[in-house]
DNA sequence: CATGAATGAGGTTTCATTCAT
DNA sequence: TATGAATGAAACCTCATTCAT
């Protein structure tokens, strides 16, 4: 088998489980740059050498990491298209928040990964621009309904928002606030992105 | 002379200037990681040794570029008491862009250190906190001014529209997006400021 | 393999020791100070890096080197309990001697570490004491015994005699004395140690 | 003036011997290995470049603070022809032993520096020598005189009664023995020597 | 497939000595 | 002479990747 390709047997599967759990586990702890194939390997309680039988590098087992992050990140982006723009918008975002929560100490290394790897920022931009496209569409949405301002602009208004959102919470999280004040920033959250939308409070 | 130790002479002041310049610039064009010792003493122009004369690491090295540029990033604050709110966020904002713009090639950078390092985690964190009470302050005063919503969270607020901006700018000087776009997203940037305070758009 | 860890193969093993007994080899040649890692990993016909598979420092290895010395100058201390003591003291110092002169070229390295290596210093102690602590037992036993005077203090008696062979025969080792000599130098350890102590020297 | 030579102004004499007496210090604190021309420098008060207006290298000042304690340890050595020997004997071991009491700290350096330097340990060689036929001779002297036996070879003899002194101070004071036993074993020193010359104790 | 040893390029840092002022 | 900066040749150690069993 050549290095990095899906193996066949079973038990091939599983080696190659175990190594990603133990990277996940172990990129959370130290990072990207501190961590050593040999942590991963030991980690997962396989040879060294047996890891590059599965990934041809340290980067690949990360991209594979970040993929499934990635997915669980957008997993549940569950559309609700009946529901008034307001409440989507509370609902989207605790939904963020919580994909966040669970990937708390993945995120920072993903950030950390992100600026220095270009086929790793790629994949993020790649993520954003699909999160901002649907975003951008939503707000276009309203403004033909009449819901939000149309001399914003979508795609900018989107931009701005998402950027608002991702980055107070990565901030929250990175700096170790403390986790009482979270609901508060939650609702200005909320409520900022509801405001600068001009959207109604109340159905 | 110990490394790290002012330099006595006016030689010695000349050299460390120049290392501090070089530094910026090969950390600029390669960023922290890639950029080696022997790369920021070659682009000064002096010995190998010499930069263990003024500096005991790249690290400390990087510190004094990013001191100098969180310096630099704060020094244009003018607060301009007497204008009226939209008019000072929208002059903040765009402030704040163009020292962003004077240190657009540095400020990914900076990024990046911050996500592993955590001495200038630190530094950054206190900069961003000091900018946040500013903000903070401003809001509270324009709530007891009857000119923003009193229901507002003045800390969170702070925080997320400053998140809302920093973030914004980043990704799109990261992402290398064209220039042109940066008007729609500045003023983007200035309107839902403004509107998610609920503050008046003329005097 | 984490540096420092024992060897799980055959073949790690085999590597190790190749390594211990080029790293003898190469102290005894050019001393501790001007021993370079290379010049151990290069002797010992293995790649730079797999000395640090083995070995965290050179300090390392020198003190397993050092450690199988100070075993091989221990081994044969048989006591021979029959004997009467002068005739005891003739052999102790003949083995000491051979010993020493088993292993000549390495002992002045011995010396040399001894004099700025804490850790060594102490091993070195240790054995030192335990060495003194032996005679200084013998010397009481033939005080009881009314063989040696008994206002003699035991041990710094040990002390003194022990410092005594030890350092005339480090000294006529590293100042390269002629070979000739040595017989006479050991009759004349023999005789003082036994006038010293005031033994009969006929049973 | 060329490096190392003597300085002729005043101003220059002061210098060298403020350099002397940092390096004698700096010597004792750190060993040989672990000075720094920087120390020594600092420590006197002069500038780094200075250092080497006076002497070549670090080697250099070294032997200069070497002479001065060899000039130290030999200059107590009063010969006191009519006493008898006994009392010379121990006469000789105390002046000896405070000899090196005033020269405890710096006496392992120069046991350091002996065992690498070539130059210092032929210096080291020559003195022990003198010393050694200075007491060769007084051992014939007593043989001549009916006082010691003749068939003790005076030369090994003396070699072996001077390794057991110094090398017994060394250790003691090396290996930070308490101050308390130091008076027993300096009449365990006496008596051994005396005793294994076999002299009378009394006149 | 698994195992763990082998490799060596690459980077960091030190510091005795020299040099310019 | 005094000063302190400049120099660069060594050494050290790491660790991703390759290889032999």
């Amino acid at each position: 088998m050549e290095t990095g390709e899906t193996p066949l047997t079973e038990r091939g599967i599983r080696t190659r489980e175990k190594l990603i759990s133990a990277a996940r586990e172990v990129f959370e702890e130290r990072g990207f740059l501190d961590t050593r194939v040999a942590h991963i390997a030991r980690h997962a309680k396989v040879a060294y050498g047996s890891f590059y039988t599965y990934f041809p590098s340290k980067e690949a087992i990360f991209l594979e990491v970040a993929d499934r992050l990635f997915a669980d990140m957008t997993a549940h982006r569950v559309p609700s298209p009946g529901s008034e723009p307001a409440a989507r918008i509370r609902r989207a975002n605790r939904e963020f928040y919580e994909a966040y929560q669970r990937n708390a100490k993945i995120m920072p290394i993903i950030e950390q990964v992100a600026t220095f790897n270009e086929e790793f920022k790629e994949l993020r931009r790649k993520h954003r621009a699909e999160a901002v496209t649907r975003s951008s569409r939503a707000i276009e949405r309203w403004q033909r309904d009449g819901l939000v301002d149309p001399s914003l602009d979508p795609e900018m208004t989107a931009r701005a928002l998402a950027a608002m959102v991702d980055h107070s919470l990565y901030l929250w999280i990175v700096q170790g606030e403390d986790a009482d004040g979270i609901e508060r920033l939650l609702d200005t959250l909320d409520t900022l992105n509801i405001r600068a939308l001009g959207l109604p409070t109340t159905p």
